[in-house]
DNA sequence: AAGATAATCAACCGCCTTCAG
DNA sequence: ACTGAAGGCGGTTGATTATCT
């Protein structure tokens, strides 16, 4: 037979807030015994708990080595790759986050940076674009009319600007699927300066631009006049952000690394309309965040440069196999604090040189 | 100042996996 | 090999606190 039941004395057991008493109790018992076996630690801890509520108490509030306090920029950046990479696997990733609870990640996560996330246009499930309202993403080519009058590039504009950089990111990230899969990521066009206002979103899959954005947009003949103070007002994220110019240069020069790949069948499961958060599967969210977050493929397991399947419009385009080698190299990678790269920096926003950070 | 609304987060619920019997 | 409890996990709830009107 098996084992006897848990909590099959859980009638009248207490349940709510954990009391300081209560508390002492627990942290005295397991200071002494230890745990192993939370089904009987209740009774011999002289707790009128359940097995399971000791095991959350202790797990998530009176263990030793609990984080409290403020997230740092270092932990929401591994807090963020980590969820593009695992999804909500919230164990998995507090696990690379010493001294944080999976529910206080999680918690974090639906409180604070999933608004951070669609702040910046981003999907906070699948961290793609959201192509749905791509009208608030910018022209790259537009802000570089508008930092570059009198013919000099004017790189003021970009300090101290967060959410102009968050869309610069945006847009070139948009750019690259535009030139993988011109058909599947359509252009942008409109502009609203309005949408860069940070407001508490309406349901995600209904997006309305006019819905958020009550004033007339400018007339497209505008475009090209816009004022960079415009977005600097505007721009009400006042943390984050390595600075725009240490990428700068190599950016300015061309020097763009090649592009990562994925496969069709991965950018077709993405395209907007046609996936939804249960139907990304890890491997394709892997081959996403390759696409969109790296250019430093793991140099072992599955992934490898195959020459002969690269865009040749685009030298230095690399593929990935799909399997789930590709979660754990992809995992390797962000442990390895060596890599270094232009894509690193400019799109890793934790660039460690860089504070502070974004993520 | 008071009520309404929004934000936060501790804790519960129920499902899934592991493993003892 | 099978059963079923224990442990683990993610989603959700609801009490509390903060902010807004």
């Amino acid at each position: 037979m098996g084992r006897s039941p848990c909590c099959d004395q859980d009638k009248g057991v207490k349940k709510g807030p954990w009391m300081p008493e209560e508390d002492d109790k627990l942290t005295a018992y397991i200071d002494k015994n230890g745990y192993g076996n939370w089904r009987s630690l209740p009774k011999l801890a002289g707790l009128n708990r359940c097995g399971k509520s000791c095991r959350l108490r202790w797990m998530n509030y009176l263990r030793p080595d609990i984080r409290r306090g403020e997230f740092s920029d270092e932990e929401e950046s591994t807090i963020v790759k980590l969820h593009a990479l695992l999804g909500n696997k919230w164990s998995k990733i507090a696990s690379h986050l010493p001294g944080r609870t999976d529910n206080e990640i999680k918690n974090y996560w639906n409180t604070h940076m999933r608004k951070k996330l669609l702040q910046m246009g981003i999907d906070p499930t699948t961290h793609e674009p959201r192509t749905n309202d791509l009208s608030s993403i910018l022209d790259v080519s537009q802000i570089l009319a508008a930092a570059t009058s009198n013919g000099q590039f004017n790189s003021n504009i970009f300090n101290n600007n967060t959410a102009l950089q968050d869309l610069l990111k945006l847009q070139l990230i948009h750019k690259m699927l535009q030139i993988i899969t011109p058909k599947a990521i359509p252009n942008i066009n409109g502009f609203n300066a309005s949408s860069l206002n940070p407001k508490p979103e309406p349901v995600l899959n209904s997006f309305n631009t006019n819905s958020v954005n009550p004033k007339p947009e400018p007339a497209a003949g505008e475009l090209n006049a816009i004022d960079p103070q415009v977005f600097i007002n505007q721009s009400t994220n006042e943390d984050f952000m390595p600075s725009f110019e240490d990428n700068w240069d190599g950016f300015e020069n061309n020097q763009l690394p090649g592009l990562v790949t994925v496969s069709q069948e991965d950018l077709n499961s993405a395209k907007p309309g046609t996936s939804t958060a249960t139907e990304v599967t890890d491997q394709t969210r892997a081959g996403m965040i390759l696409g969109y977050y790296g250019d430093q493929i793991p140099s072992s397991g599955s992934v490898s440069v195959t020459p002969e399947t690269s865009d040749m419009n685009h030298p230095g385009t690399t593929q990935h196999s799909s399997g789930s080698d590709v979660l754990e190299d992809w995992e390797r990678f962000l442990d390895d604090e060596t890599s270094d790269s232009c894509w690193k920096s400019f799109l890793d926003l934790t660039s460690p040189t860089s504070s502070p950070s974004p993520w």
